[in-house]
RNA sequence: GGAGAGGUUCCCGAGCGGUCAAAGGGAGCAGACUGUAAAUCUGCCGGCGAUGCCUUCGGAGGUUCGAAUCCUCCCCUCUCCA
């Protein structure tokens, strides 16, 4: 390719990332000429992925449109040991069948955006299971602790006098092994796998290849707008929910909010960001577009429609639209188990709560009794709280 | 190995013999307001068909009419010394 060719798609490529180390290393792979093997590393711990993944994987999808190979790396074997964050100790280490699934959900998911003839799935067990305790030694001999513990979140850790333990520090040699062992050209992740990335590099130039570039992708809020998005927080909109669902959470994010999910999720030209952030286009207008951009990209033109028309019936005009789940029940049921049934409620004293705070509404009727049965057939629609709606039917 | 500090409900953090299902804050949920926005106000926030019962304060024992609080042993984390 040429060296014109190879720096314009290098802009290409960087548009939307958070840092990309270095623009120039990556403009000398493309003028290679080969497909580049671009790497994607994953825990199989949570496996819905969620709007905060997509832009990354939408950027991968950009190289698999120029002829480049990603790679999905499936970290089974760090899940195998357990705990990579040091967070939550009570973290157990997954089974060989929880993995085996959960990366099989991954895979489903992932080809919602990236095309499966271009992704080649690997586990990073194959070779970290051959790696013994000679050579693990072997590759931690390549970096200093100091340089490990450069890493921001030891570091803070440390110095709040948290725990801090060795096979934590051990995580990011072995994800730099990875890279080495798929020989990547680049690696993507968030910004906060930046260090992680970066001992790729330089465990891949300590044995002898040549550095992977590094391309950190922003990390998008979650729908609380503080913390990243993330399946743990319940702060996320999963590629696979539905169209309605979709579009309720999108709609529930504060403006500020709003202006970020614009420029990270979707394509929308200079003009109509111009007028979404000077207020020219209400905020819930905008909003509404937002949604059903997004709803339109997973799930389709129509159903995002279908979605924006659902949402105006049912928060705005407060209307229960005729399209909504519906549940059998044989018989008459005390209201509470059947909140807990259809899991509007957790337990029986949070549907207790749930009908003392007047938020539990049959037929439109509140209900504040507790011991309020309802009978399929004479009550029909079952409301709790804002968002929860069911028909009941015999 | 030695010396000290500490482990409390989702998180932070008070409590240090009864009035403790445990202050306060955050998160979350619900109600009011609204554009299912922000801000604000109010209430809830372990479980159980419940004006009572059961399970929680690192673990196991013990003292006591009564323990998150006292004693013993154990486990874990942090700091300093080696």
């Amino acid at each position: 390719m040429e060296a014109e060719a190879a720096k314009e798609q290098t802009a290409e490529l960087s548009r939307h990332t958070a840092e990309v180390i270095s623009a120039a290393e990556l403009t000398a792979k493309l003028a290679e000429g080969r497909p580049l093997r671009i790497k994607l590393g994953m825990d199989p711990t949570a496996p819905d992925l969620h709007l905060g993944h997509s832009i990354t994987l939408k950027k991968l999808r950009d190289f698999q449109q120029r002829g480049h190979t990603v790679i999905f790396l499936v970290g089974d074997f760090t899940a195998m040991i357990g705990d990579p964050t040091g967070r939550s100790e009570t973290r157990k280490p997954l089974s060989p069948e929880q993995i085996r699934e959960n990366a099989a959900t991954y895979q489903r998911q992932v080809a919602l955006i990236l095309d499966p003839a271009k992704t080649e799935v690997r586990f990073n067990s194959e070779w970290m299971s051959q790696v013994d305790t000679r050579k693990l030694i072997e590759i931690a001999a390549k970096l200093s602790v100091a340089r490990m513990l450069e890493r921001d979140d030891f570091e803070k850790r440390l110095a709040s006098q948290e725990p801090l333990f060795l096979h934590e520090i051990l995580y990011p040699l072995i994800q730099g092994y990875d890279s080495v062992a798929l020989q990547a050209d680049v690696e993507m992740g968030g910004t906060d796998q930046k260090f992680n990335m970066l001992v790729g590099r330089e465990l891949q130039r300590a044995y002898g290849q040549a550095a992977q570039v590094v391309m950190t992708m922003p990390l998008l809020e979650g729908l609380d707008g503080v913390r990243k998005m993330s399946k743990s927080y319940g702060n996320y909109v999963g590629l696979t929910d539905s169209p309605e669902e979709m579009f309720g959470k999108l709609m529930s994010i504060s403006d500020r909010l709003m202006l970020r999910y614009f420029e990270l999720l979707t394509n929308t030209d200079e003009a109509t960001m111009a007028a979404v952030k000077s207020g020219a286009i209400h905020p819930m207008e905008a909003k509404k577009r937002l949604a059903g951009a997004i709803v339109a990209e997973y799930h389709g033109a129509n159903a995002a429609g279908r979605a924006r028309e659902f949402f105006e019936t049912r928060f705005q005009r407060h209307e229960v639209p005729a399209d909504i789940p519906v549940f059998r029940i044989a018989d008459e049921m005390w209201v509470c188990e059947l909140m807990k049934q259809l899991r509007f409620a957790s337990s029986t004293s949070e549907a207790r709560r749930l009908l003392n705070q007047g938020a539990v509404r049959v037929d439109g009727e509140t209900i504040a009794d507790v011991n309020f049965r309802f009978v399929p057939g004479a009550h029909k629609i079952l409301e709790v709280g804002r968002r929860r709606v069911a028909r009941i039917e015999r």
